[in-house]
DNA sequence: ACCTGAACACCGTTCAAGT
DNA sequence: ACCTGAACACCGTTCAAGT
């Protein structure tokens, strides 16, 4: 949300000239027709014709915003990733201590993960198969992680963590918390574990069987 | 392989009465097919169209062996989550103890994922979005879980892991196992922890994070 | 620059038939 | 019982135009 004057929200600044034909920013309605569809039908349900149906305009003007429909479905996940970043790293700061922020994380992001599964899945699944071509998932998705490994290397200063390769030991962090995530979304712990609980809670059990492996031995 | 006797091979043991237009075993033919379609292409390259062109048959006779396109996906994945239960089944049998057996099941877990990226990817995918409604899926999936859970519980028999609901650790135990799967899998992880490993020393190391987290307190 | 309309190749699925 | 052929509704994508 705040940003760093990087790249993302890009010609956000500039003073759109009031639509000629139909948007000022088509782009944009494209954009949210496509997450309306997604939350609606799920991944398959998202179709450039009717997203353009929705925006308004003709079946072929999408193509004057995105390449094809991959690349929609990857400024789709680059957005979902960058939120999934912000929460994560607002979970982390609402926190006073190094552990605790690590918990935190990993409840935010198997939270954000059941409360958006089709976006979730989108954003790691293989809809938009090359995204890692697009600059922004990339970009976005690195910031995630680097939140993720700044509070690994903050509980490593402050003696919550044991010390090692801190990229080792977010790959653990990383794997357990993602695992959770992706069997919540995909419906694989109704009935089992989390029958009646709710995400942050199973989130809460994973994370502290990571920290007690993580720990200092 | 062996089989209990319960299902899954069924009609097999039956003299297929050789072809009376084109298969003894259209069914078969077609999920051969698709599932070399799915290796090939990825998810989205699989129709049933192309499967009946590559069985030989007109594109309207699978109609007759799967009710529609996710019935002929749900049987893939059944079969992906049949040859991964046998997996994780062989590779904790081949060991002699209940913690090396926990370890080598997630190794099995994550190298099986690794080599059919494509198969893993619909047997927990939204592709065949209610897959959990056909019953082959259903036993395929308990099977697996029901390796996993066995062998936590020898564990704690063996003092190795520490008591509790076993439900619980297997939560933690799969969630590890099965987000770093996942990750591999999506290609998250290229250059990143694994690079130029493999996805069984990765496997390795999430699982001793693991198994510390689980170790008796 | 941005959008439209017609068109092509492809799918999933259905339906009336054929043997 | 098992398969075919024609057809319908739907997509992604392209191309020649329009303003």
């Amino acid at each position: 949300m705040s940003g760093r004057g990087t790249r993302g929200g890009a010609r956000r600044g500039v003073a759109k000239r009031a639509g000629k034909y139909h948007h000022g920013d088509l782009r944009r309605a494209l954009l949210e027709a496509a997450r309306r569809l997604l939350e609606r039908e799920g991944p398959l349900g998202v179709c450039l014709r009717a997203a353009a149906r929705r925006a308004g305009v003709s079946q072929t003007a999408p193509y004057r915003h995105f390449a094809d429909k991959e690349a929609l479905l990857a400024a789709l996940a680059a957005e979902g990733l960058g939120e999934l970043a912000d929460r994560m790293a607002a979970a982390s700061r609402a926190e006073s201590s190094p552990p605790a922020a690590l918990r935190a994380i990993g409840v935010a992001y198997a939270t954000t993960a059941a409360q958006n599964p089709h976006l979730f899945r989108l954003m790691f699944g293989p809809e938009a198969a090359d995204k890692e071509r697009y600059p922004a998932v990339r970009e976005a998705g690195a910031r995630a992680y680097q939140v993720l490994l700044d509070t690994i290397g903050a509980c490593q200063q402050a003696g919550a963590v044991r010390g090692g390769d801190p990229e080792d030991l977010a790959l653990a962090a990383w794997s357990a918390v993602h695992g959770l995530s992706c069997l919540i979304v995909d419906g694989r712990l109704t009935g089992k574990a989390i029958a009646g609980g709710d995400a942050g809670s199973a989130a809460v059990r994973v994370t502290s069987e990571l920290m007690a492996g993580l720990a200092p031995r």
